[in-house]
DNA sequence: GGAATATAGTCTGTAATACAACATAAGTTT
DNA sequence: AAACTTATGTTGTATTACAGACTATATTCC
């Protein structure tokens, strides 16, 4: 649709560059504009819930991955804990999930979903996949498939080449 | 390096899974994740600059997209155009860049770059492609050609599609 | 031409947000 | 058991975005 017309004035970029060659820092800004695009729509899918898509995402990483602890989750999502903290209390609030003790250590807590919360999660997850798929539109599903994997194997050597600014550091105590 | 060892338990997706079925929002959690590695490697580059990231990104809009005014640079990068009086502010009094009167329109201002501006945007260039090469590093020279189209078409299909929560829609008033 | 309306930029105040610093309880080391 | 570390929570502070008002200039419509 509306495709190749005109002149492409308002690309960010020389129209015909092969890409590979991008102006230093063009990355960032598609990037970011990807992103706030998909958080546009992630928000809009997930109005429901409390936090929005920080609550989503919450929610997500405790049914599908387990973490441990709070710490877990919040260095999984990076969030700093003592923002963790009202996050969840909003949660917790809302009735999606609890703090339970943690049985091996009375320190900590784990966090696990209520009914309430995997139901809501469940009802939730085909608008953000829907939304996502939106996101996608204008990719064909092999160009949609190669940016997944890219961005995955991607995201994976982020995390592994820079602990410590990364989220996923404590990817190894979840689950 | 040090691939398919183990069990990829640290992974936020299931193992072996094809990846275009990623649980609803890994998506997003993936961009999060390549963007803050990114902004990471990024602030660091651009250390000398005022206003970090930001500064570099306003600074290489002007040089190399010359928006025709506040508004029109502000849209490109998604900064409100309160936050943008201050962020310039700060570039002005580093002598980076300065405010002309718009030729064509009295109330506007444009901003262009000074010689030290243009210098200083010209020596941070190097140190941003290389930041981002670096975090390229893991995927391999097709991949991050790969990556760099996919990002770049999406993300003007994202502009083209929501204009309205969208940066690029003043794009047409640039260059 | 001139009144009404719209737009570019700035300034001010407010609300949201992250984060540092401290506090507490419980685990770990010596 | 004393010293240290870790998990969480609380409080205060600084940053930041943004709404709203204001000025100056453009544009529109009569």
């Amino acid at each position: 649709m509306m495709g190749a017309m005109a002149s492409l004035q308002h690309s960010p970029l020389a129209p015909d560059k092969p890409l590979p060659g991008l102006i230093p820092g063009d990355l960032a800004w598609h990037l970011g504009m990807i992103l706030r695009g998909h958080q546009t729509r992630f928000a809009e899918a997930v109005e429901e819930m409390p936090c929005s898509v920080r609550g989503y995402q919450m929610l997500s990483t405790v049914v599908h991955h387990d973490p441990a602890n709070q710490q877990a989750l919040g260095a999984h999502l990076g969030i700093d804990r003592t923002v963790l903290t009202y996050l969840l209390d909003d949660l917790v609030a809302a009735g999606l999930v609890e703090r339970v003790p943690a049985p091996t250590d009375r320190r900590a807590r784990k966090i696990v979903a209520t009914k309430q919360g995997a139901a809501l999660l469940k009802r939730l997850e085909a608008r953000v996949a829907a939304a996502e798929q939106a996101l996608l539109t204008e990719l064909d599903s092999i160009e949609s498939a190669q940016l997944a994997r890219l961005v995955s194997k991607l995201s994976m050597a982020i995390h592994r080449a820079q602990p410590g600014a990364n989220p996923c550091e404590a990817m190894d105590h979840l689950g």
